[in-house]
DNA sequence: AAAATATATGCAAACGTTTGCATCGACTGG
DNA sequence: CCAGTCGATGCAAACGTTTGCATATATTTT
């Protein structure tokens, strides 16, 4: 029960909807409905007409009302567990790219890492508000991921690519990244190289540190688990880790981080104990994002497209929100070592 | 005519309503709905049974039917020109710490400074979708502030102050945080100080450009156009000003850039031409983005509490959801000089 | 104790769409 | 020239809420 004064109508406070537009033009609002679809069954002199009196009136679909009844929100949900790192960014920003040329809006949660808010969040999106959902990197997907595909809601996963867990997803090849990466450094005669990890919990974390042992194996060398911290993808994380590394009997002449970040953190405390880089002490990391070229000295990191990655995520969404039972696909897109001044060959001393 | 077979109630694959939960509580769906709104006139004992079935059945309420049938949406719109740069999703950042513990959700608009999508957006939100709407350093700003004062939408401006447009907002003291920032540079006894604006358009780069004007002024300075850059803000047009300004006949001992992404883009120039940092070159940004303290050597910034402006104007949003009608406000708060080791006494020589 | 008032509750309409079904007219084939 | 088809169009129901109004019940006042 609204009120709603008559006058109202031909006033600019009244929302147009679509009946003002079917008034407007002569004809029933299910065919102004059928027009703004691109339905069949119109012919094209009212179609043409209807257009016309869109434009004139300025009508904007409402949404919610469209969404209710049953057609789509043009909403796509992004789940992302923190805004901070420049490695989320850049994924969104290729996911935006798409997204915008597709006319579709986009609805952000962050989750900070709290699992309970993802499973929440997930619930209130699919329920209701958009058609689709990307996660990036999401932390613990078993409780709701099953969920999403009973339900055919479409889905797609950046950046997680465990066994379990049989999903779409767009990742890319992290055991070769940091295999390659390993090589690098074994070539320039590094024999003790320690490793910082991600998130326990994620599955690019995992594979980064099979790459780093694989690489040790394929050269003769033991695996030395002292040399590997367990980090969480954050900066302090990686200061905390060079701090333990280098105060090992036999600290590592040079640190491969499992992201850029934590490489940083690498390299403020490798600078606050007063060694210098890259003479005394080689720093590696994982994702080039934008920084890792402008920190002194400038980061070898191996490559990740996280835009691409971001692009590639949303198209693939697209795909599953025009077909639904679309087969599950797992795009893995490949690294590559970018190879800048944080590295050096070990000195022989 | 959506068909949904009757056993549909019982199983889990249809979305649990209003309805199912006032069955289960043996109330009637308005009861539920009061229940749901925290409104009075309830029993506290079917409030209570109400809850519990809510509980029970998992309710989660549609957010496009709500809205649709007059009550709020819970969401809030972001309209955001540049995705990448730190500044941005520092405010982000805050912005969504609020709202989250708030419990509304958060549209994001991205414009890549297209203006003719500024508006079409905020027509979008404004008519349906959002409850409420930030803009975060909105470009054009003329076209669409009068209509959302008109239609008393709320909406809060982050770092916009012109004169003309009387909008809320929240805003930093760029004027003396640049006035500051020259100060510390002429008292290092710099004499050609180079300035590199952001975007003409924008409220806050016009306040520090008075701001270094007012500083030379009141210093006995003159005002020397030749050392004055216009760029928009991002870091090409910074290394792009660098260039420039060095290659003057009389180049400058120090660089102020209008922000840090922008500083870095100095600092990129300037090693690219082989100068000593910040022997050779002082160089000044504003911002205090977390990359500030990590670039080599350290910057010396203008701190904005970009994560406090945006909490600020979540809050107040916030306010003017709940009281369209309180007057307008607009929060200034204060910057901050953070000396790192980017400067440096002009030598003589 | 009756009247007046306040409180609790339910009913039904409305929000702006989409879409199944019914209707109507025009065209096709025999 | 008539039955049969098919395309164009409109009507009305449904989506899941909120909320004004009416009604029933409890509480206060006189």
């Amino acid at each position: 029960m609204r009120k709603k004064s008559d006058g109202d109508r031909s006033t600019s406070l009244h929302d147009v909807t679509i009946v003002d537009v079917a008034d407007e033009a002569g004809v029933s609002y299910a065919t102004v409905s059928r027009v703004i679809n691109n339905k069949d069954h119109v012919s094209p002199e009212k179609r043409e007409r209807v257009l016309r009196a869109m434009a004139q009136l300025g009508y904007v679909a409402n949404l919610q009302a469209r969404s209710l009844a049953g057609g789509s929100s043009h909403v796509v949900g992004l789940l992302v567990n923190y805004l901070s790192s420049s490695y989320t960014i850049e994924i969104m920003r290729g996911i935006d790219e798409v997204l915008q040329t597709h006319h579709y809006d986009l609805v952000l949660y962050t989750t900070h890492t709290r699992k309970t808010k993802e499973s929440a969040y997930v619930a209130r999106l699919t329920r209701h508000l958009a058609d689709g959902l990307l996660l990036i990197l999401p932390q613990e997907t078993t409780s709701y991921l099953d969920a999403l595909r009973q339900r055919r809601f479409p889905h797609v996963l950046v950046d997680y690519l465990s066994d379990g867990a049989y999903a779409p997803s767009v990742a890319t090849t992290n055991f070769q990244g940091a295999y390659d990466a390993m090589n690098y450094l074994l070539e320039l005669d590094h024999r003790r190289i320690g490793f910082i990890t991600g998130g326990r919990e994620t599955g690019c974390a995992q594979q980064r540190l099979e790459g780093y042992q694989a690489a040790l194996k394929d050269h003769g060398l033991p695996y030395d688990p002292q040399l590997v911290y367990y980090g969480k993808f954050l900066q302090p994380q990686g200061y905390q880790g060079a701090q333990t590394l280098l105060n090992l009997a036999d600290p590592p002449t040079a640190i491969f981080a499992s992201n850029d970040s934590m490489a940083f953190g690498v390299m403020e405390a490798a600078r606050e104990r007063g060694l210098h880089l890259p003479e005394d002490l080689s720093i590696l990391g994982f994702d080039d994002i934008p920084q890792a070229a402008q920190v002194h000295p400038p980061l070898t990191t191996v490559h990740q497209p996280l835009n691409k990655m971001g692009q590639r995520a949303a198209e693939l969404l697209l795909d599953y929100m025009a077909d639904p039972l679309a087969p599950i696909e797992r795009i893995e897109l490949p690294t590559d070592l970018i190879i800048r001044q944080s590295c050096q060959r070990r000195s022989e001393r």
